[in-house]
DNA sequence: ACGTACTTTCATTAATTTTTGAACCTACGC
DNA sequence: GCGTAGGTTCAAAAATTAATGAAAGTACGT
């Protein structure tokens, strides 16, 4: 551990036949992998959000895998995982079987979604946890310093786990 | 990529001669090794911020090391990591060198703090680098729907960077 | 119904992050 | 002042996570 929360740079280049990214789109994708990378979401998926989000159309495949010159499995997996957070959705132009994608309007909703299908899993299991944990401490020291800090402790969790569908109706578009 | 944010299990053992961890102790630090998954922190940092969180008196540099099952360097960077975010601070006994460690009160403030120390460069890095873009796209091409989407991330990028030192005033108690 | 354009899957490989431990400091008690 | 308890460093190994690409679906247009 040097610093925890770095990443390392690594250009990919586009296939040929494919325009090469812009100055300012290489710049977007930085900062969208930058952002990505503290929610622990991997290089590839930025790269293919922050491409969508500078496109004026939407892109299909074999575009987005061209000019981000990363590979298939890659594309589909990342796809996948924008499209499962509700992040980008697609267009079909009619007569053709292709895909078209583009983000979603709100990228603050997508966010705030991205943000909870991480968090809220680890607190829903916590909550139980902390409890036993609690029933521990009592039978065994019961300093109560040491009660004190873990009940705080309790208490925020189960707080912070109410105070998440106010952020946002789990399902629905907000 | 499965769902990112998994972590694995694989759980260390108390070096002999020290006490292995109780169930009630173990499953504290599961909990902290979760929430610092998220934070991108990692497990044996969680792990000695646990057994520090959940002991009634101070505990030196062998009985950390001993009980977790972790070698010299993990406890040092991990003390280290934990001392430079003020999450923990050191008290002596007198007649000895050794330090005796211990959680700072607020884990509240120190959690913002690490918060921050991921958060706040990423803005500002960002801020210049979105107004190239913009610069950038303007000249490109322009779509109005583009152009509009980008104005927008900027100024969200502002305002968070304006929002931050509200939250706790950068390097003083709160 | 068929053929294939388009996409997904997943075992393998590559890249990155974390941990280890032995060598190296460094300052304190004597 | 000196020896060593107490701690740090850092290059190398282990563990984890991400990316690749060939093989395997799937469904759409004909």
């Amino acid at each position: 551990m040097k610093t925890p929360f770095e990443k390392t740079a690594g250009r990919r280049v586009s296939r040929p036949s494919f325009e090469p990214l812009a100055p300012h789109e290489l710049e977007l994708a930085d900062f969208f992998v930058l952002m990505a990378g503290i929610l622990g979401v991997p290089r590839s998926v930025a790269e293919i959000y922050a491409l969508l989000y500078i496109s004026i159309k939407p892109l299909d495949f074999d575009l987005i895998q061209g000019r981000l010159g990363m590979s298939k499995g890659s594309v589909s997996q990342g796809l996948k995982f924008l499209r499962d957070q509700g992040m980008i959705l697609s267009v079909k132009e009619k007569g053709s079987r292709r895909e078209l994608w583009q983000p979603t309007p709100s990228l603050a909703s997508s966010l705030v979604s991205l943000l909870r299908s991480q968090v809220q899993p680890a607190l829903e299991q916590s909550a139980p946890a902390l409890q036993r944990v609690l029933d521990g401490v009592q039978s065994a020291n019961a300093s109560p310093e040491v009660l004190e800090r873990l009940a705080r402790l309790k208490r925020w969790n189960s707080r912070a786990l109410e105070l998440f569908p106010l952020l946002l109706p789990p399902p629905t578009e907000a």
